[in-house]
DNA sequence: CAGAGTCATGTATGCGCTTACAGAATGCGC
DNA sequence: GCGCATTCTGTAAGCGCATACATGACTCTG
């Protein structure tokens, strides 16, 4: 890895100055095909590759789009069974990059660090022109000071209003909407009435939403919930999940005969535990999740779930970043709330067959 | 988006040198604690972030490693279903961003564009200390040039031996034995013996190692097995697969007892062809994948495969390149095969139950 | 209180490229 | 063959940061 050649060494090659060199690269027609088959064929011989740390310091553009996402990596997962490993957040990165190539643009990601969260930033912010930030990844402040000079835009995190992160773009999804129907589903369609929620301990507004939709569909169709959730559970691991679903059961008054789980993983958690103290679900209680990953139709039963359109997601945060840095600088901060799907599948009581409802926005 | 402010921005409104702002963040503890407030307290006033381009060009690395993969999106593929569009691709990404988090790097994806593959190079190969690329995703000679320049491994393709590769670390997987494996599994345990293996057109090691395992175990069994692939699909997509299948049947001599399929996307498109055809899978004919994908478990009968530890793969990526950043340049190239997991399910007539077996390195 | 030794900070340079701007070639009509 | 419009190419000035080196402010010792 000696030292890597630089225009100057193909300039030299080829007899030109380095900036007929950077135009070929540029912008090739406006160097005479002759001069410029000189030049490609220097750099072939040395191995030329344009340094895009150079290109971007003197150009004031990068040509990459970020993603910064939590380590949802769920320790309890197996890990030698990779399919279970896929969360919404690599569906997310698979849109991004979808979109991001078509408009000609790379994508870098990062998870977040316990580090200090100064790496995440510099890592992410520093080198792109854009990026796509999941929500609670980022300290407010500091997305809140790293937005006002480059685009930015708030994944899943519906706009926490009055703070001042408002005038920044946002992608939400329907997370009243779609519990208040999976809900209001358990409730008309199963006949259910004592259901459980399932939150989480950590202060999340998508789980608030869900939670507030559950609430909705209990107060519309007569049914007592308490107004807190039933459970809160330390993070939104299986393991917890686990947790949790033992913890109702242990409870004076038996097991409810729902669980609405804020998660997917919460859910499957739920799924193992009742199954260990000899419960069937969905005849003793039914569980349901939120989210749609790929794990919830492998077990079994197959957990019904509200699924979230994260492949679309990623796409229409690429999409509002290259317009926000092809645009007016000025223009109102946008919101954008997407539709989910009910997939009701055997942990509900339907199934096995999956039956879907698009619900939203 | 106003101009973004730099160290100058910091340095001034903070009253010491652009030296001393830029020490605060590379190493804050040869500056005075009440300096570094000042300059902080300044810096978060500003909303200043370091830019990344000028702190590689200056320090001459990235702390950025890098993925070329290939566009497999295969467009047959149900758009509104997620979890089927997750390829193996993204267990490579997921798994070198776990590894890349680890050691500090942030990882910059992207897919092949059909676009000069200059793009390509200059997007990832100019903005990384180093980066993996998926076989035949960049054109050899490219390759080669580069390679002498900065680390690069490569996955999933096996060295091809005599050509100017061999000296760049690359990773693989056991195609041959796992193949053979399967194979073997299908003649021995089932008893089947009219196989066809449903191979690619475009050239690809992976395939061809893939149908020598198939070939070597047809022998070792006294199978009559012809030395060409019974079909070579123009690409690896479900459409190919099914219209793939449906040649085979239209033959004479009827339908062969197993469609062996090179990877798992044809596969499933053999499996509806066949249901199509009013032919029952794995009754009238078995169906076998290679990969391991998501899609293969969500199938009805669900897909026998040959799994590969794609997770693993990246994480091992992510090492070697780390390994060569920090090591001596001279070492010689390293070249890994891991092992592959055999999965019978319900295609080749095991099931429903899925039973695995390593094979391989 | 001078001189040596520390530590904190400033000065100055260069990383490899893009891009005005200026200058050299070339072509055209007359 | 001259003048002028067109290309094409070279010159030079940064882009924002890291860092070697120089400088200045102190502390400590004798």
């Amino acid at each position: 890895m000696s030292t890597a050649p630089t225009v100057y060494d193909v300039a030299e090659r080829s007899g030109v100055s380095i900036a007929t060199v950077s135009r070929v690269y540029r912008n090739p027609d406006s160097v005479r095909a002759q001069t410029r088959e000189r030049v490609l064929a220097a750099a072939r011989d040395l191995g030329y590759v344009p340094s895009g740390n150079a290109r971007g310091l003197a150009s004031r553009s990068t040509g990459v789009l970020g993603l910064c996402f939590p380590d949802y990596a769920d320790p309890d997962t197996d890990a030698e069974d990779d399919d279970a490993a896929m969360l919404y957040s690599d569906q997310i990165i698979r849109g991004m990059e979808r979109a991001a190539r078509r408009h000609g643009y790379a994508l870098l990601i990062a998870a977040s660090l316990k580090g200090g969260p100064e790496s995440l930033v510099a890592k992410v912010a520093g080198r792109v022109d854009g990026f796509a930030v999941m929500a609670r990844t980022v300290p407010t402040e500091e997305l809140e000071s790293i937005s006002r000079r480059r685009p930015v835009v708030m994944l899943a995190g519906p706009r926490e209003d009055g703070d001042h992160l408002d005038h920044l773009d946002h992608i939400e999804v329907a997370n009243f909407d779609g519990q208040r129907e999976l809900t209001r589903h358990l409730i008309e369609d199963h006949g259910l009435r004592r259901l459980a929620f399932v939150g989480s301990a950590e202060e999340s507004p998508d789980v608030e939403a869900r939670f507030q939709g559950f609430l909705a569909a209990c107060r519309a169709a007569g049914v007592d919930a308490r107004e807190e959730p039933a459970v809160r559970a330390a993070m939104m691991t299986q393991a917890e999940g686990a947790r949790a679903a033992d913890a109702l059961c242990d409870r004076g008054g038996g097991p409810p005969r729902a669980l609405v789980c804020a998660n997917d993983q919460m859910a499957v958690g739920a799924l193992h535990a009742l199954e260990r103290r000899g419960l069937t679900v969905p005849d003793d209680v039914a569980v349901t999740g939120f989210d749609g990953i790929p794990l919830g139709r492998l077990v079994r039963p197959t957990l019904t779930t509200v699924r979230q359109p994260m492949l679309r997601m990623g796409e229409e945060a690429v999409d509002l970043l290259v317009r926000r840095l092809s645009g007016t600088p000025g223009a109102d901060p946008v919101s954008l709330m997407l539709p989910v799907t009910v997939a009701r599948r055997a942990s509900c009581g339907c199934g096995p067959e999956e039956l879907t409802t698009a619900v939203g926005a």
